[in-house]
DNA sequence: TCGATTTGACCCGT
DNA sequence: ACGGGTCAAATCGA
């Protein structure tokens, strides 16, 4: 194992202490707001280091793109065109798994296309390949793979690759329960599964929301996200939450660029977010300090 | 009728 | 050669 990779493990492993730790927080309504704020700014900074090592590492392996287009018509059938190779910008993939619905139709708060679906070598189900709607209205690159878990039938892994540049983000929700269920799987696909199978028995699907909060910085191409989980848990009017769980996974964010707060549903109905809104917009207060953006 | 999905072939990296 | 990702014609369905 490389030097970088045992640091970020190391790096890792940290924030799950800390995750713990306010997970005990709040199951213990006495300890204060404070505190719990500084121990997700202490989250946040270790998955920035984190996530930061990756990049440093990512850029050493630099993606090689298939080559332009070639015109050369010897060897190809009349009856097929020629594939076009547009030149895409793939940036780091970001996994995250989902429970619900049976035909893996994630709702994220954007309009797919599905484009293909091919079977995996070593898998039991297709994997499913979609493409943002409006492609080549905005050229839009965003794309996600949508693959039904081997293991349980329920969980749904999906990756996002490339970022939305479009403007139809799907309305949000009007957000009004407090249930929430957040995931968040970088490299770990294998425990978010477990995560997730455990997590579905114990919350209604019905019920399940994402909320994701994610930071990017695609200036440096870095791709840096940050995402939280509170499964469970309710908002109070201080815009506090009360909450009973924290599993403790991570999630990756579906869109956007730069700094977003971004609430997205899975299977859910939702009715006054005012209170979810306020606090992650509080919580991107936190997020946005100097300090955060200093490593990189 | 038209947008979305399906599906087999093509392209490309390993 | 093989596997994964994408294309695009055919098909579906609202």
């Amino acid at each position: 194992m490389m030097m970088e990779e045992k640091l970020v493990i190391s790096e890792l492993e940290l924030g799950k202490d800390l995750a713990n730790q306010l997970m005990s927080n709040l199951k213990h309504t006495s300890s204060s707001a404070d505190s719990n704020k500084t121990l997700i700014s202490e989250i946040l900074r270790i998955y920035q280091n984190a996530i930061f090592m990756l990049s440093l590492n990512e850029d050493k392996n630099t993606l090689k793109r298939r080559s332009p287009e070639i015109d050369d018509d010897k060897d190809s059938k009349i009856m097929f065109k020629k594939r076009k190779t547009s030149e895409k910008k793939t940036e780091k993939v970001k996994v995250f798994v989902a429970t619900g619905q049976d035909n893996g139709s994630i709702e994220d708060g954007h309009c797919w296309r599905k484009y293909g679906q091919k079977e995996i070598h070593g898998s039991k189900n297709p994997r499913a390949y979609y493409r943002c709607t409006h492609r080549f209205t905005q050229n839009c690159v965003a794309v996600k793979q949508v693959q039904k878990s081997d293991t349980d039938p329920s969980v749904y892994e999906v990756k996002y690759l490339g970022n939305h540049t479009c403007n139809n983000n799907m309305a949000s929700p009007k957000a009004t329960t407090t249930t929430m269920n957040f995931s968040v799987s970088m490299f770990e696909e294998e425990r978010n599964r477990v995560n997730v199978t455990e997590r579905s028995e114990e919350i209604k699907p019905k019920k399940s929301e994402e909320v994701m909060i994610n930071l990017e910085d695609l200036e440096n191409k870095k791709n840096i996200f940050r995402t939280f989980s509170f499964p469970n848990h309710e908002f109070n009017e201080n815009g506090q939450w009360k909450s009973n769980l924290f599993l403790g996974e991570l999630s990756p964010a579906t869109s956007g660029s730069g700094i977003t707060s971004e609430i997205v549903t899975a299977p859910a109905s939702l009715e006054n977010s005012e209170t979810a809104d306020s606090y992650f917009s509080s919580l991107d207060n936190i997020i946005d300090q100097d300090w955060l953006w200093s490593a990189l």
